[in-house]
DNA sequence: TGTACATCAGTGAACGCGCGTTCACTGATGTAC
DNA sequence: TGTACATCAGTGAACGCGCGTTCACTGATGTAC
């Protein structure tokens, strides 16, 4: 069917830009860029998106929404200790650190997604599902404040250790992240 | 003396630069837009900086170094527990969120600094300049554990509460960062 | 003190280039008879 | 089953525009005599 077709490349667009956005920031990258990387022609974008400015909406969002999908799944499988074990250890590893192309949104493209005002509110809407999640995965007590208090913590740590120099005080940035996150 | 006249507009042109990168982003604002904003034209540039990438360089470099200056400052001139409080409290406060022209740069521009990896070493030293202020403001017991919390707290509250559509959930982040960085 | 000259910070027109976007097209796929 | 036609995802040349950069210039300031 034609239909589906046409829609796996438009995610597959969405993909590339994902991981170039990500990898090199917004503005850097162009849609020629976007669709090469895609496998495709550049000007075959519009039949898919209005503009690259409807693009860069849609791919932040649905990238965080993979992100929170990703940890409610998580959440579901295991008990709330190792939930939580590992979606805070993937986040504060050094692999997430390196892999920028593939991180998480809020880290890669936080500060300029929030100078798009049009896509705050869905990116809010992940962020709310995302500490909905670490609050099911903490102790009971104080719960709500020490979600919102690791998600600090955690993005905080993955941008500071990214702007290191020196890789033994980004892995300290880590390991301050996980102990604001509850992990001993 | 002409010297002095000509390390003014630098100054100028460096100030006028910061403002503009902190608000729009680095790649979303042209050399013209930066001498128009200190008010000179676009010509002139080339004979402070050898190119744009040497300004994004100097500037994002010198506006960290100035707020580490400016933490130094206020450990020096109060003791730890109100520096403390003013240091955390103007960083995490909703007149910050809101000016993002004039906000730090590691909340401001982090990831894209990050990206450019020859300003890394002056940004580390800036960070580590103030990570000692925190230490110095904070507790004895585990001080550098807590002065690395700290940082990651704030830098991360602030990131997430510009990306909040929603004022209050905004707020939560900015006092779950306060919490992690010790003001009660 | 006054005149002639040198310097150089800043001007503004011009450049080549890559961007976002448009559009006439092609050729594979689906439908009608 | 085979032929004729319609659709439309994807192609690639072309567009206008704004970017970073260059350069011949101007005119205010500093120096020499």
């Amino acid at each position: 069917m034609t239909g589906e077709r046409k829609a796996g490349t438009r995610e597959r667009i969405l993909a590339a830009a994902g991981e170039l956005f990500g990898g090199h920031g917004i503005d850097a990258v162009g849609v020629d860029a976007i669709m090469h990387h895609a496998g495709l022609t550049h000007g075959g974008f519009y039949s898919h998106f209005a503009s690259k400015e409807a693009l860069v909406a849609e791919v932040s969002a649905a990238a965080l929404a993979r992100s929170a999908a990703r940890w409610e799944r998580i959440c579901q499988e295991a008990d709330p200790a190792t939930a939580l074990a590992r979606i805070v250890g993937s986040y504060l590893d050094p692999a997430h650190i390196a892999a920028a192309e593939s991180g998480c949104v809020l880290t890669t493209l936080g500060p300029e997604i929030a100078r798009r005002r049009d896509t705050r509110p869905q990116i809010t809407a992940s962020i709310r599902r995302m500490l909905d999640v670490l609050e099911r995965c903490l102790p009971r007590r104080h719960r709500r404040q020490r979600a919102l208090e690791a998600l600090s913590g955690m993005v905080g740590a993955v941008v500071l250790a990214r702007l290191c120099d020196d890789s033994q005080l980004a892995a300290e940035f880590l390991a301050a992240g996980r102990k604001v996150a509850g992990l001993t």
